[in-house]
RNA sequence: UGGGGCGUCGCCAAGUGGUAAGGCAACGGUUUUUGGUACCGUCAUUCGCAGGUUCGAAUCCUGCCGCCCCAG
């Protein structure tokens, strides 16, 4: 059980940090190592403004999950402090995730925060504090590979949370563990409870954490009140169909909150920042063959160099299955992946992650998209006399 | 102010005597550690207005109002 340091309670005694987010999967983490006989430190970071928090359910990280983390860190007896990574946060997730939006794409908080404060920041101060490894609740593998530690999927399909580590370096991946990542929720719940930990029955968390109510655009006209700007709602043809209250409340693939009605619902095909234009046509229109990825973190073996490239199945978007293509790695951190079959509603600014079976080989941001379209693709239906 | 056409939910639209389809939009929910998608649900006691005929009208008749087109 490489995940778990050591599964046996009469194992070796190490130090390891755990980063309790105030919610069941790291207060179960923690509680785990500390019944292996570990020596555990419970971390948890105060990432945000704690007032607007307080109280809130399904957030993290802020208010009543620093205390529930506490809670949980009293009630198995481990050591536990909370830092204060506010200004870093701001930095390094929420400043990225309104530039990312005023740039007409659509961020991932959850990816950055893993990338930058957790795995970057918090895993610093683990090895500052004498620990030999960082643990988080998050539901992946780490598995003893031949070339040293891969990144594998958790065993749970319907909880696997690797999409949103595809960020996660051979360096930082040697020092994580992640104790969950061979169970199922409901696993997870049933040890909360012969735990009897605090927060055994606490709700899943989900939205984004730093935004209230499920609105992120509040947040945006705060931190960016010029990105607010209105403008335009047109179709492929430019035609101009309507009109909106800035692009930042839209993402490519959105098919509500337009307002225009037509025969067939209109999707959101393409955002431009510079005219301050919203693109939208019907369904067709979004399927895309090519996606080109930037800053690839790159875990898996080298052949993807190749002018071929190599077989994977890429996941474009967290709920989505992995769907096959060809990813060819451009040598300048980039990639461009040939998908097997066209995919819709691809958005710059999400993430594109490769795997192979259940290894992560990595995986980068959504620069842009080719469209199926332009490939002389034979459009669906068209010459197909089947039907008569 | 001669001729013709039209007025059904926010938009489009079916329905031509038997008691208001559908699509789009909107709203709500499910799913989801991002956004979005998808899926499920809700959404006209009323058919421009006023009379009339009829057991019964959005559908027939009359008048009025409004809009469009062709002629002048």
């Amino acid at each position: 059980m490489t995940d778990t340091v050591s599964s046996r309670a009469d194992g070796p005694r190490h130090r390891i940090v755990v980063a309790m987010s105030g919610g069941v999967d790291s207060s179960v983490t923690a509680a785990l190592l500390a019944e292996q006989g570990h020596e555990v430190v419970g971390i948890t970071l105060q990432l945000y403004d704690h007032g607007q928090a307080v109280g809130r359910k399904g957030a993290c990280c802020a208010g009543q999950d620093i205390h529930d983390a506490r809670r949980v860190a009293d009630h198995i007896g481990i050591a536990h402090y909370v830092l204060d990574f506010e200004q870093r946060f701001r930095a390094a997730v929420i400043d990225d995730f309104a530039d990312s939006y005023v740039a007409g794409e659509t961020p991932i908080p959850c990816v950055r925060c893993n990338q930058r404060v957790k795995f970057r920041d918090l895993l610093e101060t683990a090895r500052d504090l004498g620990a030999e490894a960082l643990a988080t609740g998050h539901y992946v593998r780490r598995v003893d590979g031949p070339a040293g530690p891969e990144l594998h999927t958790g065993t749970d399909p319907a909880k696997d949370q690797s999409y949103f580590l595809f960020a996660t370096t051979r360096d930082q991946l040697d020092f994580l563990r992640f104790p969950l990542g061979r169970l199922d929720k409901a696993a997870t719940r049933a040890l909360a409870a012969r735990l009897a930990l605090p927060v055994a029955a606490k709700p899943e968390s989900q939205d984004i954490c730093f935004v209230p109510e499920g609105r992120y655009s509040g947040v945006l006209a705060k931190l960016r009140p010029d990105a607010a700007a209105p403008g335009e709602i047109v179709d492929l043809d430019g035609r101009v169909l309507g009109r909106h209250d800035g692009i930042v409340h839209y993402t490519v693939g959105q098919r509500r909150g337009l307002g225009i009605a037509a025969a067939n619902p209109l999707y959101v095909v393409r955002l431009d920042p510079a005219r301050r234009q919203v693109v939208v046509g019907p369904k067709a229109a979004l399927a895309c063959r090519t996606v080109r990825v930037r800053d690839v973190n790159w875990l898996g073996p080298a052949e993807a160099d190749g002018d071929d490239g190599i077989a994977v199945a890429v996941k474009l978007r967290s709920t989505q299955p992995a769907v096959p293509a060809r990813v060819r790695r451009d040598g300048t951190g980039g990639a461009t992946v040939a998908l097997a079959d066209p995919q819709y509603g691809v958005s710059p600014g999400q993430a594109a992650v490769f795997y192979q079976n259940t290894r992560v080989l990595g995986g980068g941001w959504i620069a842009g998209t080719d469209s199926a379209a332009a490939e002389g693709a034979a459009p669906a239906g068209s010459p197909d006399r089947s039907a008569a």
